[in-house]
DNA sequence: AAGTCGGACAACCGCACATTT
DNA sequence: CAAATGTGCGGTTGTCCGACT
């Protein structure tokens, strides 16, 4: 199964092994990760897709979370708890480790994000020429070839209501936060309408959403976003 | 100035799932 | 169909570094 560990590098990666990694991705692509061993680079296939895929993807957006990103980080966990690589995949630029990162950091502990005295080296980001415009809508994964418009609308809403001060935005967002469960069930309730013809009917229409991990398994996350995507 | 604390993040680990043989 | 292999994912740990005492 794993490959063996004997003699393998493990730790932190050095200029020399990232520069190995770009070259082996150049020649084999991504996904052949069985193969970049075999260049030279004494690491096991496992730590070099990590290292690429959370920190040396060209893709991948580094730096602080800006407040949309935030605030969509905030409603996609609400909807799919720890499914990092599926929140992720709405926020372009942003790999699975780095919002589950940052979920753990800022949210995971019930921590008042505002109530140390200390300054710390990162900062929500509440600037109100944020970077939603760079940042397009988020893509889905699954559809990568075409994207496709995601809650950008309603991120905006909550945007043009967010303050410059983190307890402002940090209260705003509770509050949002607070009234999700309403906005998933009326969300739901129109899909529900909409498909009363007997087009695809959702899985998970009996379901609060306050217990997701109750979810049938038959659960399409597909047609969750596209439910997003009709509401959006 | 030095030591301590704690947040942020990179990386490891184990498991599950998908694909191949 | 079952075993082997490859890949993806989420949880956890280790390390770094800035703030504080």
């Amino acid at each position: 199964m794993e490959a063996p560990s004997e003699g393998l590098r493990k730790g932190v990666w050095t200029a020399e092994e990232d520069s190995l990694l770009k070259q082996c991705i150049d020649k084999y692509g991504e996904g052949k990760w069985h193969q970049v061993p075999t260049r030279g680079l004494n690491r096991c296939c496992k730590s070099c897709r990590e290292r690429w895929l959370n920190y040396m993807n060209p893709n991948i957006k580094r730096g602080e979370f800006t407040s949309d990103e935030v605030d969509l980080l905030l409603r996609l966990h609400k909807l799919l708890r720890n499914r990092w690589s599926l929140i992720a995949g709405r926020l372009p630029g942003r790999t699975a480790n780095d919002v589950k990162n940052y979920w753990k950091t800022h949210f995971g502990k019930k921590k008042e994000p505002c109530c140390t005295s200390r300054t710390r080296k990162r900062y929500i980001t509440c600037s109100s020429d944020s970077q939603s415009q760079d940042l397009g809508v988020a893509k889905c994964p699954s559809q990568s070839n075409n994207g496709c418009s995601q809650l950008s609308e309603q991120t905006e809403v909550c945007l043009s209501q967010v303050s410059n001060v983190d307890e402002e935005k940090y209260e705003f967002l509770n509050s949002e936060m607070d009234g999700e469960c309403t906005w998933w069930d009326s969300l739901l309730e129109q899909n529900q309408v909409a498909n009363a013809e007997g087009s695809v009917a959702t899985t998970i229409n009996e379901e609060d959403c306050t217990s997701m991990d109750s979810m049938s398994p038959m659960f399409d996350t597909e047609q969750l976003w596209s439910l997003f995507n009709a509401e959006g």
